[in-house]
DNA sequence: TAATTAAACGAACGTTCGTTTGATTAATAG
DNA sequence: CTATTAATCAAACGAACGTTCGTTTAATTA
């Protein structure tokens, strides 16, 4: 055999990205093999390679994607003209809600950026700085406005981010509670701790 | 060339757990060779396995090993007497102390869970969520004292586990803030939020 | 000193990895 | 209808993998 009826360029890609999203969350990028990969996309593991340069260059596509495609969303949702508390609280809501929402996605950025090649690791670790700042000038315009007491920027901005991400891997969708509440709980706790 | 000279085989074993730790820590299990290993302990592949049984096994110990020290060296640390208030801070700073003083413990803990074969990995499960019921049992008791506001009990110690467990990601000796900074910092925000 | 055990070597095992290549068939264009 | 291009297969490549094994040397015991 060799051409197979009804096969198309553009559909294969898409599956190979989508069947290399599902292995790389589930065993890990290292661990993930081309000939599982193209197994589950129902191809021989040569065809892969018309469509993916090598496996690291796979790699690296898929965190850009991901990357940039944060940063973009949280830019169009954004609302500049809001007071600190509302920012906040909508950052909250937006970043769980992603990392919920893109499980796969957000969990290959987080736990796979050692396999990624030292050439490539900078820019993606220099885009997940910028989307960060996001939240950091959501907490200095906050300090400046007197809505927050004074706070170390940076590290506050790490400890929200880590709490927040945190939650896709916990999350089951048919747990105790719904998407709407855990982010509730997650405001809560971001603007008030726990003894509020 | 054989058996070396003054070569001890409690040594050699011990040199491979530390090397083992470190290479995993910055490559990752996958892909972490037993050639490597073998080569940072300054010995031959093969030799590696007069100490363990195989490369899975080795993994398997060195999480059990981080586990149950977590939750044996809190053990030995919790004051049972004292308030809600007292007993959440010195969860903080307990935390966050161990998890930048046994950074490679904790990041081999937390990244390589999937490469764990399911027999395993269960157990380090348990045991994980055994830790975290601390951290449930303070906030429990503290929202019974009137001390704390209700709160969901699961999602808000996952969430503060999270925040201070990313710590050990960011965290550089050079960095601006010192440790007893760095855990204030978090303690704050645990206790009161951004807003105070 | 002789016998035994501990520790490591060196070489190899079969397997699997990522990747390349040339042939083959399906779809499309002239 | 024919020529061209797109998409895939089948087969193989060398390299590297985890692991095993018989041998050799150092240390220990009798």
């Amino acid at each position: 055999m060799a051409r197979t009826k009804g096969s198309v360029g553009a559909d294969t890609k898409t599956a190979i990205y989508v069947a290399a999203k599902k292995l790389i969350e589930t065993k890990g990028f290292e661990a993930m093999t081309l000939r599982q990969l193209a197994a589950e996309v129902g191809v021989q593991p040569g065809s892969v390679y018309r469509y993916v340069k090598s496996k690291d260059e796979l790699l690296q596509a898929l965190m850009n994607q991901h990357i940039s495609s944060l940063i973009e969303d949280w830019d169009q949702l954004e609302g500049k003209g809001e007071d600190p508390v509302s920012r906040l609280k909508a950052f909250v809501a937006f970043h769980i809600r992603y990392h919920i929402e893109r499980r796969a996605d957000v969990v290959i950025a987080n736990l796979e950026l050692r396999s990624l090649g030292e050439e490539y690791r900078a820019d993606v670790v220099s885009k997940r700085s910028q989307y960060e700042a996001n939240l950091r000038n959501i907490l200095s315009d906050g300090v400046k406005a007197g809505a927050f007491p004074k706070v170390d920027l940076e590290v506050a901005a790490y400890a929200i981010i880590a709490m927040l991400t945190g939650v896709c891997f916990w999350y089951r969708p048919d747990g105790r509670l719904s998407i709407d509440e855990i982010i509730e709980v997650h405001q809560k706790l971001v603007l008030q701790g726990v003894v509020g």
